[in-house]
DNA sequence: ATGAAAGCGCTAACAA
DNA sequence: TTGTTAGCGCTTTCAT
């Protein structure tokens, strides 16, 4: 009847444990606390549907093994990872930071982990990126950005999960999106620039896809005021203090006498004002600079910068509800969010 | 002699894909391979275990259903999950964002991911921050600081994993310390300090526990040079250009009148230049100011900033490659590895 | 070089 | 409220 069985790693005695001491599972929970292992099981996760005298119980054998769940398990079983990935184009950034840190804490309070993910602002790496995290099986995807390739595309749509795309705006989004429209950026700023007179018009920005964005809507703003030829510092991907007063140095370099410059990060407007300065050049008088983003550093700068404000925050809570909202499946009024922006005006311009 | 059995997830036809689409699993794959599932695994993970023929019919089934393996069944089932995991204070601060990304870097060459924890600077958060991540039974984790509670210290021994604690130094590390001696830092930049003759002395500082070893370090230095006295402006644990500001302000306040002053990190020694400079003191002969990291924007300030370099990535890589000695249990010839600190001498001490 | 079978540690019906 | 049972999708001996 019973054919031989051969000696489990499971079998009480025989326990091969693979590394350090003893593993300690639900099994050896439940028997010490003389209950069912799906007990254990539902006194972690549903303490509610469990006495409160044997919540107790098991409550003390956790606390007397030391117990830590398997989550690897707990997943594979529940097709629940509780896992939540978030691809950013760098943390070596303190503008994705921030809003990773609100989306991070948001969902802490749910249960939640965050798995990190960085492109290094390359779209290879996004489409490699997000099969790596995907065969972590998450319950949902946080993006940076709205240009994915349609491998990637597809890739997400197959994973059958809430995806949440941010820091752009579109109407057709993957699932959601929660940003803002960097079009209407460019064209406030120039008009914020024209309307204090800059009549001559620059651009020192990395050359982020998004940035790009930006700048092609300040020109086209400026255009419209019958302004051509905006001259541009362009600076590779990182934004740094160092490439801000070189990107300034590249623009009076080509010429650039005075005028309005919009940067493409409030970094590299610190450099650039810092260059300006080094020069000895009027500032606002003769340059007129914006920033983009309104980091903690930009209104104690001297002098303070003007910069367009963007609610960081705002942009990780948001999504972060939007996914939650997903997960528990909630009816969403909503699958666009725009989180807007405003000018900041400060000494700089 | 076949008790009825309900129907299976896993029965060809009763799948019951519990999200999306059908889900793809490796006997999905070995079907419309016509291999067993054991070769699919193979043909992922050992390769020449496979005869190039069937390798290429594999790699075609996987490229024809899209396959994403899970990972959290394999690794379940290898106890092997790939995973890293790393404690950080705050991911909000680049200076450990730096290391992050090198050790990553390095790691993801390796087929690992890293599993990114914040824990807001505080021991509480530690302790359960921990045990959260061990809940996905990384292959090994990096710590930042080498204090940790009882608890914690417990815990990670028990989870039976390499270990490399990072950003301090003992002679008695958990497993693996990779970092520098802040106490060093405190003493080179008292001596850096007193060399140019300054004979007063002050700090703004952070209350991060590592900055307050470099505090006591540089004040207890300069007693043996007979000055007692430091004055300090603490602020508290994030530091920033405005917080930098308000401290010095609360140092002049407190009638510190002309001196040393070494801040706990460049971003805060940043603010105090700034602060200066619009109370329009004389930068360094009234007051030298040293900050620490040398981040990027240090050395193209206005002034240019004198701080003490940090080797940050050296310190994600070093620790990586401690782990992954551990791992591949190759013979490692060194525990504690010093990477050391370098004052850069510039323009505002 | 490949296949068969037995789990990894947990959750989820279903019964009791 | 609790226990029983059958997997989740993969890796791993052990045979062949």
């Amino acid at each position: 009847m019973t054919k031989p069985v051969p000696p489990r790693h499971g079998d009480p005695g025989v326990s091969t444990p693979r590394r350090g001491g003893r593993t300690v599972t639900l099994d050896v929970v439940a028997r010490l606390a003389g209950v069912a292992p799906a007990t254990v099981s539902r006194a972690i996760n549903q303490p509610d549907m469990v006495a409160r005298k044997t919540l107790e119980r098991v409550t003390q054998a956790i606390a007397d093994t030391g117990y830590v769940p398997n989550l690897l398990a707990g997943g594979l079983a529940s097709s629940r990872s509780h896992l939540i990935a978030a691809i950013v184009p760098s943390i070596n950034n303190l503008v994705y930071a921030e809003t990773i840190q609100s989306f991070g804490n948001r969902l802490k309070a749910c249960g939640y982990q965050v798995l990190l993910g960085e492109t290094g602002y390359g779209q290879d790496t996004e489409d490699a990126l997000v099969t790596a995290v995907l065969s972590r099986r998450p319950d949902a995807i946080f993006l940076t950005g709205i240009h994915h390739s349609p491998q990637c595309r597809r890739q997400l749509l197959a994973a059958g999960i809430p995806v949440v795309e941010t820091w752009d705006l579109t109407p057709s989004p993957l699932d959601l999106v929660v940003g803002f429209s960097h079009e209407k950026v460019g064209e406030a700023v120039a008009a914020f620039l024209h309307g204090r007179g800059c009549r001559r018009f620059g651009i020192v920005s990395s050359d982020d896809p998004r940035a790009l964005v930006r700048n092609k809507a300040y020109a086209r703003a400026l255009e419209r005021h019958g302004i051509t030829g905006v001259a541009s510092g362009l600076v590779h991907a990182v934004s740094s203090l160092e490439l801000g007063r070189k990107g300034f140095a590249d623009l009076i370099g080509q010429g650039f006498d005075g005028g309005g410059v919009f940067c493409s990060s409030d970094t590299l407007a610190q450099g650039v004002v810092t260059e300006a300065l080094a020069r000895g050049l009027r500032i606002p008088e003769d340059y007129a600079i914006v920033g983009f983003g309104d980091q903690n550093f930009a209104a104690h700068m001297l002098p303070a910068l003007t910069t367009v404000k963007i609610d960081r925050a705002a942009i990780g809570e948001e999504s972060a509800n939007a996914l939650l909202a997903r997960l528990q499946n909630t009816p969403l009024t909503e699958t666009v969010v725009d989180v807007g922006f405003t000018i900041m005006p400060r000494e700089t311009a």
